[in-house]
DNA sequence: GCTAGTATAGTACAAAAGTTTTATGCCGCT
DNA sequence: AGCGGCATAAAACTTTTGTACTATACTAGC
């Protein structure tokens, strides 16, 4: 670890832990208490009431496990960053599947642990998610990273005009050219010029390369 | 920051610094250098010898710029970590558009800070991708986030067999059915038959289903 | 008022795509 | 030896797409 000086003045952070099981929420506390600059200000080992802790406590980080009864740890990440985005959380779990990391991320959570690796590591997810940084797991980071999405290819799909754009929508959802005629009220014709339309600008030669184009460049 | 008890024993983290802009290259080395945990084992500003000097130097760590001469950081990052994946990356940039900051992650950056925060966080960020972990800048961590992709929805992909699932590439990249038959040496009827098995197994009615469930499943 | 772009719609034709059915040879499993 | 899944292929037929060209009407900008 890469210590700056000591500034004995800086408040101590205040934490909830967030942990079902009871040896591992004594080992956490064990390891985390002891420690000057953290306050365990709250323990629960169910969801629910980690939202409600959350909103009553308003702790700067909490550490938060996944597999939890009532609410899933996942659920309850929502939930509380849904009302208190500023309070910052770390995940640590045992779970390392993409599903799980994925969501959890997704659903607002600041930082991913995994659970049984170096304390220190925890102690930086904690620290990163102060700040609002985040901070991934080394079991996990390559993981995350490679499901990034790809940057958009540049493409034209900008120049569409609003009919266009709807038209191609309803393409890519896989409609036929008389049923988006059915849904916009338009003549089966007109939905053929439109489509004309788009693959010009698109510079493709059919259908399906334009929904491609569209999926790729992230109109979803 | 959270300290962990200081062992002196920890070899000092082997530093290259990569920085264009000799003002930022002084302030980097003077925030830096008389922290005894780290020792900066080389300076650079262009990219080019970055690479040559992160294989000569096999450093733990290096800080990277991304505005570089003759190479830029991210082409660095990317030949370094091809030939060198045991060292870890962290870009230092004052660039924050999405673009940049995926192209920095996908290429194998570990950890990416901005330019003008907190040396504490970069410090942070030091030790976080030493360790192959991924620390974020708060002020990109959300982007970063809402850039993953979506978790791929269920499908019957699988099942494809191998004719069906090279057929179906070929069907993404707007290819049509006489085009993939030549592509594959076989009877357009044969890939007729093939596109029908695929249909069936995806329970879709059309190609351009086909290939946005493709797309979707991230079959890219 | 003219022009460019868009939305609308038509006709007519050509080219793909999709459907149905049938058939053969191969492989692995029982 | 037989059965199921797979890869291959064909014929005949229908539906959908794509192309080409034309035409009207509305709007915004010069």
């Amino acid at each position: 670890m890469l210590e700056p000086p000591l500034s004995s003045e800086v408040p101590a952070l205040r934490l909830l832990i967030v942990e079902d099981d009871p040896m591992m929420q004594l080992g956490l506390e064990q390891s985390l208490e002891d420690n000057p600059q953290l306050q365990i200000v709250g323990q629960t080992g169910d969801g629910y009431t980690a939202v409600e802790m959350a909103q009553q406590l308003q702790p700067d980080v909490i550490v938060m496990d996944i597999g939890l009864p009532r609410l899933d740890g996942i659920a309850a990440t929502q939930q509380i960053k849904q009302s208190l985005p500023h309070v910052h959380i770390v995940v640590l779990t045992s779970h390392t599947s993409e599903t799980e990391v994925i969501a959890a991320l997704s659903s607002g959570a600041d930082a991913y642990c995994i659970k049984g690796t170096n304390v220190d590591r925890l102690l930086a997810a904690i620290a990163a998610a102060r700040e609002g940084a985040t901070y991934l797991d080394p079991q996990i980071a390559r993981q995350v990273i490679d499901h990034l999405k790809p940057p958009a290819p540049p493409s034209n799909i900008g120049q569409l005009s609003q009919r266009e754009l709807e038209v191609l929508k309803l393409m890519v959802e896989g409609m036929s050219n008389p049923e988006i005629a059915a849904q916009l009220y338009l003549s089966p014709n007109t939905v053929k010029t439109h489509i004309r339309g788009i693959m010009n600008k698109l510079a493709v030669d059919d259908r399906v390369q334009a929904a491609v184009v569209a999926l790729r460049s992230g109109l979803v």
